[in-house]
DNA sequence: CTTAATATCTCTAGTCACTAGAGGTTCAAG
DNA sequence: CTTGAACCTCTAGTGACTAGAGATATTAAG
């Protein structure tokens, strides 16, 4: 039997975070000692580590709930956990592709400014100044 | 003069965002019809634009706010500018690494699937399962 | 000039995923 | 048995908006 304060250290997730889980419906309600403290077993645990994974991989806790509500199921529903596994693969590539062109951007106004410092910095112009940027966003 | 619906759609910022903004002090209290309505002229659309270009690099209301502040800075003041936008590139070329790292592993958790729909699906694992990703996380 | 459609106004509250703090109780080590 | 760390509940705050209610303004057509 685990203290809140264990899982907290096996799994990396915070404290509060673990309560707010709880009170969002995504980890169970946990036996109280005498004294009210929660103390959980592996299964939780486990459950916990699987919440944090799935967070670490960019699943909103929206989907983390659709998937674990998807735990012994069989057959054609899982096909659901592999929509929602496939969905935010696709999201998070276009999330890269969009962040690697502002990646350049930023890149060409930071570096506008380098050895000329006597006049006006080119960064606040290059900011406000959507002519100049090599793609659209 | 410029109207907020105006505004709005020559800088694709939503209108209640400009009023967000405004509220905020990123942009000026703007005039105002006799009817109380908002009114703009150019120099407040050079800064809305501003604000979402900087936003769309990712930089935090609060870096924009900063560097708003500095127009019309000079010499070392403009260190400032540049520090900004150095910092925020390398924040997110971090990013980048990361999310790359979670696609792979995303990718790999998907096609777990592929195939065999028979028995319990390897996404509801895999999630669950640290052991088997390539990197840390 | 009137009417209707659209745009705008203020204000409050909701979103997501936490995080921080107050003020109090319980547990485990020495 | 005492102390100090860990725990409890509850409320409120974060960032960057977004949504809705209910009222008023503006604009184009007839």
């Amino acid at each position: 039997m685990l203290s809140i304060g264990q899982m907290s250290r096996r799994t990396g997730v915070k404290v509060p975070t673990i309560r707010f889980y709880e009170q969002k419906g995504l980890l169970p309600e946990p036996e109280r000692t005498a004294g009210n403290q929660r103390r959980y077993g592996p299964a939780t645990l486990n459950r916990l580590a699987f919440i944090r994974h799935a967070r670490d991989l960019g699943l909103p806790l929206e989907d983390v709930a659709a998937l674990i509500s998807l735990e012994g199921a069989q057959g054609a529903a899982l096909d659901r956990a592999h929509d929602i596994a496939h969905s935010q693969q696709m999201r998070l590539h276009e999330r890269i592709d969009k962040l690697k062109r502002l990646e350049r951007e930023l890149g060409r106004i930071a570096s506008a400014c380098d050895g000329n410092h006597d006049h006006v910095c080119a960064v606040l112009h290059a900011f406000g100044d959507h002519q100049t940027c090599e793609g659209e966003h």
